[in-house]
RNA sequence: GGUCCCUUCGUCUAUCGGUUAGGACGCCAGGUUUUCAACCUGGAAAGAGGGGUUCGAUUCCCCUAGGGACUGCCA
């Protein structure tokens, strides 16, 4: 069975880059029937925390990445950690390195002076224990010194390291906590992660992690190095282009499907498709189809599946997805008017919005009360002579049908009558109705707001000069 | 510095030796129109450079350039 996990360090949010790893991950455990972990890599104390795993929970439910069985935590699995460097050391497969930090410092600033390379080699790698002080110590892997180590990549194809390119990474720290290294390969190991699926900073550690792999007689995984997100300049992510928390999309109004499918095309691809829906994206989604070259993070693309998204959601799922928007933003939640109002002018608005702010704009008419508050150009467009006029259409409206078609044959008859071009009558009656001079179909509002509600905003915008 | 990875329109990408190098976003022009969108039609726009291999290279190999990652008792 296929395994796969996503092992965020929890020192900050879950950022764009951290999101579409998990995506993968997630997509690929869910396109072969397999499962997805999640693992919270807290082996750094001192910048691991609890807030930070949470605000990975919460990006990564938002996204709709659920995973299997209870995230595990790195940092309590450390005994069996300690465990596994004890056995390594008891095959010969790794040592103890009495070496100081401040040794192993001084012997780096040298040799960068003296511009050699700064592999560390320690003189306790071959010292008998007989020689050992009665002091603290760090493990290191006993780390080939001749050949070659090679992985195969799923993404990045095979991949081959000379071996005195590699130092003795250390396994356990000289206060006996394990390092990042070993805890990965003795999780996934444990965890039984048939696939890893992570960003290509980790390339050049799946050579040293082969070599614990090695080491223990443990049987790879299948790896996928996928390349790094870039900021819309090409950059390194950073605040300025795009490393957000994805809860911060959520709050800039994009619906997660939308998300999902931006983040899925960003650096994969099947042929030509660029709008999917998860489902989609769950059946078609394989290893080669993920490309090798870092892309960049483009917001009017994501902005226009956004509104493809939008616009294709069911009016129910929409409603709800909006009233998340609402709570998880802070904003008021809907009253039971306001709700039934805009799940009947979801129809119309919902292919013209291109996130969920934009769409509350579009349905202003619908979710705002008398007496209206006008911007600038509707206030504008009720002159005295379209109030005039208003007043006028208001008697016509009281005796009218209130179907479209009813109320488009009027209209149009009334502003033939009194020869005026539709859109002259069009935007003080948009004026009337929503207090915007960009609105949906006059008509559209008409039928949503009802006969007397249609007729009150144009009294209200006529000021009582009737007739 | 060392090791490793990457390089097709502005951006995301298709192509798995033979194509007028395709699509999408964005952009420009036109159309439709009731404002804003949406929609329709058309257009400009790419193989980093240089060597090979081959009858034939965007595609395979090498070099150069540019970009990136790693180079920690961080993950």
């Amino acid at each position: 069975m296929v395994v796969t996990r996503f092992a965020p360090s929890p020192t900050g949010y879950l950022h764009i880059g951290g999101a579409r790893t998990a995506l993968f991950n997630w997509l690929f455990a869910r396109a072969n029937g397999g499962q997805f972990l999640l693992r919270i890599e807290d082996t750094d104390r001192a910048r691991s925390t609890e807030a930070a795993s949470e605000a990975i929970f919460e990006g990564l439910r938002w996204l709709g990445l659920d995973w299997d069985d209870d995230a595990v935590s790195q940092w309590a699995r450390r005994d069996r950690h300690a465990e596994v460097a004890r056995q390594m050391l008891e095959r010969g497969a790794a040592y103890k390195c009495f070496a100081t930090q401040d040794e192993i410092e001084a012997f780096r600033e040298e040799a960068r002076a003296e511009g050699r390379s700064t592999l560390y080699r320690s003189p306790w790698r071959d010292a008998g224990p007989e020689s050992h002080p009665d002091a603290p110590y760090s493990v290191r892997l006993r780390a080939p010194r001749e050949g070659t180590i090679s992985i195969d990549d799923q993404v990045q194809g095979n991949v081959t390291w000379q071996a005195d390119t590699l130092d003795d990474m250390i396994l356990l720290r000289s206060d006996g906590s394990p390092t990042y290294m070993l805890a990965v390969v003795v999780d996934d190991v444990d965890m039984g992660v048939t696939h890893v699926i992570r960003g290509d900073d980790h390339l050049n550690n799946a050579a040293r992690q082969r070599l614990i792999y090695d080491a223990m007689g443990w049987d790879l995984p299948v790896y996928a190095h996928i390349p790094l997100i870039h900021g819309a300049d090409g950059k390194k992510l950073s605040k300025r282009h795009g490393a957000l928390g994805v809860t911060e999309y959520r709050d800039m109004g994009y619906p997660a499907s939308a998300m999902r499918n931006y983040l899925a095309r960003l650096g994969w691809s099947h042929g030509d498709d660029e709008f999917f829906t998860t489902e989609q994206a769950i059946e078609w989604f394989s290893l080669d189809g993920i490309g090798k070259s870092p892309a960049r993070l483009d917001f009017k693309k994501l902005e226009n599946l956004s509104g493809q998204h939008i616009a294709a959601t069911e009016n129910a799922a929409l409603l709800r997805e909006i009233e998340e928007f609402l709570a998880a933003t802070g904003a008021p939640s809907l009253d039971e008017p306001r709700r039934d109002g805009l799940f009947r002018a979801l129809d119309f608005v919902k292919s013209r919005a291109k996130t969920i702010p934009d769409l509350l704009e579009k349905a202003h008419f619908i979710l705002t009360r008398r007496p209206l508050d006008r911007d600038e150009k509707s206030a504008a467009a009720l002159d005295d002579v379209s109030r005039s006029i208003l007043a006028e259409l208001t008697p016509h409206l009281q005796n009218a049908n209130w179907t479209r078609e009813a109320l488009e044959a009027d209209l149009n008859a009334f502003a033939e009558a009194r020869d005026l071009k539709f859109g002259k009558l069009a935007q003080p009656l948009r004026a009337a109705l929503a207090g915007r001079s960009a609105t949906p179909s006059v008509f559209d509002m008409m039928l949503v707001l009802g006969r007397d509600e249609t007729v009150a905003r144009l009294d209200e915008a006529a000021g009582g000069a009737v007739d």
